[in-house]
DNA sequence: CTGAGTGCAAACAGTTTGCATTACT
DNA sequence: AGTAATGCAAACTGTTTGCACTCAG
């Protein structure tokens, strides 16, 4: 079985996979909750959808500092966009968050994170998710989302 | 099923419940490791002990600075104890760390937390750790630890 | 005695907020 | 023109660190 996130490419502007999707798909539903389409707000949403895997504000932040946008402004866009549902905060607990796309169609994947080099990859399991369902009927407690963070060593590090 | 937790009782120093065993247990093995009995470390690990549920650091300093312990120190006995591996650090998200036990038998449990309250619960389910295991099992890595959190409303809340 | 451990306060990192300015609509 | 959104810098929060002092061994 296989990380999942590794078979999503980061492909610019041209391709058609599924993170192109998402940015348009996320540019109309912030336009369609009455927000102005920013040309500050597009960069970081274009910036998301082109990556693969979890960013953290900082990542966007620098990337777009040339550009001329503010920390603060990649802040707000991101708590709009967490806010409508388009992305999703992961926090693997270095005190910085991350911050990925969710996809529209509710497929999700949940976090490895290698304590050795701190980076962070993405699995899926359909199991996994059935026994977190199930569980979740059990309790008593109105269960809307959840995550699961596996943490250990990445193969390039236990070599 | 219920959320283990609850069914921990807080006694303070009276009672023989599983807690007691773990400050006392906690206090030797960080004695084993060659660091010295002092009174901070140990009012931090005997509040650690006495509470059901998990605490954030500044849950611990608030109650320990009548007694003249500094938040500082509090951050240190956290950091010591977790790198023993007696307590482990749960992050939610709200940006503030908690911790609790971690009891002897590696026994263990995930959390509940209330999107409207905030509030953390606790819960077991071995069918969830066998689907964990296995998924660990097949993945490319070596995966040593995990957490689960389901977010939502608890019963309180969603009345 | 000696140094591990401490308390205080200053330093830090990530995030949020106030406000004057910019630029979508 | 009107106002949402921005950039900057200052404010905040949680955590870490430097340093002189204390107390357990």
């Amino acid at each position: 079985m296989e990380a999942r996130s590794a078979a999503v490419r980061a492909r610019g502007t041209a391709g058609g996979g599924g993170r192109e999707g998402w940015a348009g798909h996320a540019e109309s539903r912030v336009r369609a909750a009455g927000h102005r389409a920013s040309t500050a707000r597009s960069r970081v949403i274009e910036l998301l959808g082109e990556q693969e895997c979890v960013l953290t504000a900082r990542d966007i932040a620098d990337r777009l500092r040339g550009e001329g946008v503010g920390v603060a402004t990649v802040y707000r866009a991101l708590e709009l966009l967490e806010g409508l549902g388009l992305i999703q905060r992961l926090d693997v607990g270095e005190g910085t968050a991350r911050y990925e796309p969710a996809l529209p169609s509710g497929e999700h994947h949940h976090h490895l994170v290698c304590d050795t080099c701190g980076r962070v990859s993405a699995f899926a399991d359909p199991q996994l998710e059935r026994a977190i369902a199930r569980v979740a009927g059990r309790l008593d407690y109105r269960v809307g989302a959840h995550d699961v963070i596996l943490r250990g060593e990445c193969p390039s590090c236990s070599t």
